[in-house]
DNA sequence: TTGTAGGCGTTATCAG
DNA sequence: CTGATAACGCCTACAA
């Protein structure tokens, strides 16, 4: 059985009241008391019960972090942990404690998000790249006048959110690989359940409308994030009757199997194939070759979403509500140079 | 504001009790004011706030899981996703949230640990992994009178844990090899700051022992339990005097490295260079050649290790404190056959 | 079968 | 500067 503030107050010959102000605002406690009430403190080892302290201020310093993706999922992509890293590191600065959902099935996961807002032991909610279909749960975070920020651009009134520019991004890319000469650029894209995926599908057809260049639907396929889904979606290019020269993957995940695809089938990157991806994981780095991408800002995604929710959390203005954050184009080994471009044509 | 368990009680024209009854037990209430009841409870959207029945019951129906490791680690090694899937898939059986944590520094650790203790808003916890350094956060733990499940054994008495016998598993990994008539055997060794790290080097010696052959340190490099430690490792064993003809790697994410710097040095696997790892990942399967390895038995291990939490939380009785899993030996391509070894030898 | 009253450990109000 | 008292929302003797 552990120590209440009554203990300590018996101990120190005070009341609760006093050692709650101790322990809390400090504010008018005469220095001598509040000596004898530490020492009370560190005498008994006593903490406060979190629990007591939340019914009463309402106030339980849990902030809930759903991602709508299986575990396998989350612990597959980079992005993630980068992500997370970001979050935490403002939690912790401010003291809050991290609820991490993730689910394994829709039931599960519609399961998951109803108990965290029946429970009510969350502060606030930061949920990261929300589909499409969990807009009937934002609208249910919304009712329940619970804060929350979304990790993401959403299509959605009035909503906060911290996303970055992903058709600008797309585009970005697409057209370092036209003015470096390619004109069949295939896309490998997302599914279209992510704003994301959608978002770089348009940046895609953006650029080569821009260039006057005809959009090919056989120069695409969906893959569905994941490794495995790039290596197929690639090997489909491969064997269609136009074979693109160059490919512009809409993440890292899939650039990976898009190269590994490649490199069986006995191409050369940038020779054969020019590549782009898009994100910032390591992984782009590692890749031989290294792989030219846009780079987009996942730590501080995750930071400035925290920070966010800390605010919403705290009742202060939010001055910019909708954040979009920049992306960039990081040039590497994996589009050939303007010259061997040049030369080759 | 949300509803209370008052506002049902007026609505539904009973008292508090017979609402809160009808919530829990369910026993003893007419049918007919319980349907009243629940029909208020419906109308009002009601749910039981969890911080106030957490205060009044002492239980919060939260569980923490802690890893003591760096996010990055955590979300790089497959093992964690397994062993996380088998934990939450039991604590959602038995209705219990999930309270991850990870930490980036040693004193982020430390703090995270701490806070977890004092809050007191946790029932019980799943301490994965834990470094010998851990000890003091076992004890405190222990002093806490707080239930805890350690996954992976640990060298204290009376601690409770669910592990496997990681020396014997090394042991047969290296029988394997030994049987398969090779002799210069290599052992990339993860960090010895875990008793699993000690346990297969200790397995990998026994082996040896076992079989009249004698240990050289220069055919061991210690590795760090990740993919790069692997590579380097691998480079360190293959720029020696004495190069193994096969080697065993700790665990798979090194085994993925060593596979890597086996091939940048134009080796072959099996032809070169013999391999056993140890793990359960899909990694593993998926390297080329498929790897054979001594998997270990993650998924049960997270179940189980929750499943006896829940049980400590319960006060229900603990037949089998430290239950030790059994590994099994896989046997995929990287090792060549019997027949090829001794057809070569 | 139902209701009344008290308390879980805090903090907030208000009076000294 | 300090303390008594009343909540926060729920569960649980005990009484009816």
């Amino acid at each position: 059985m552990a120590f209440t503030i009554e203990d300590v107050a018996r101990l120190a010959e005070v009341s609760k009241t006093t050692v709650s102000r101790v322990i809390n605002d400090n504010s008018n406690v005469k220095s001598e008391t509040k000596v004898r009430v530490l020492g009370a403190v560190r005498e008994l080892g006593y903490t406060p019960n979190s629990i007591a302290r939340a019914l009463r201020i309402r106030k339980s310093n849990v902030v809930g972090v759903i991602i709508p993706r299986g575990i396998e999922y989350v612990f597959s992509d980079p992005f993630f942990p980068e992500l997370i890293k970001g979050i935490t590191t403002v939690l912790n600065l401010h003291n809050l404690n991290l609820h991490l959902v993730m689910s394994n099935s829709e039931s599960e996961h519609r399961q998951a998000y109803s108990n965290l807002l029946k429970t009510k032991h969350i502060d606030g909610v930061i949920l990261v790249c929300p589909r499409f279909d969990d807009k009937q749960y934002i609208l249910k975070l919304r009712r329940a006048s619970l804060p929350f920020v979304l990790v993401g651009r959403f299509p959605l009134e009035k909503v906060n959110y911290v996303g970055y520019d992903s058709k600008q991004g797309a585009c970005s890319a697409v057209e370092h690989l036209i003015r470096l000469g390619y004109k069949q650029i295939g896309f490998i894209s997302g599914s279209f359940d992510l704003i994301g995926g959608v978002d770089r599908f348009e940046g895609y057809k953006m650029a080569l409308e821009r260039h006057s260049l005809e959009y090919d639907s056989e120069l695409v396929t969906k893959g569905d994030w994941t490794r495995e889904g790039g290596y197929e979606a690639m090997c489909e290019l491969l064997n269609k009757a136009k074979v693109p020269t160059a490919v512009f993957t809409a993440n890292d995940q899939m650039a990976v199997g898009a190269v590994k695809a490649i490199k069986e089938k006995g191409l050369q990157i940038p020779k054969d194939m020019a590549m782009v991806g898009f994100g910032d994981t390591q992984l782009a780095s590692y890749i031989e070759p290294s792989l030219t991408i846009v780079k987009e800002p996942t730590y501080e995604e995750g930071a400035m979403a925290a920070e966010m929710l800390v605010k919403l959390i705290n009742d202060e203005e939010i001055k910019e509500p909708q954040v979009m954050l920049e992306t960039k184009l990081i040039i590497r080994e994996s589009c050939g140079s303007k010259m061997a471009k040049i030369m080759k044509g």
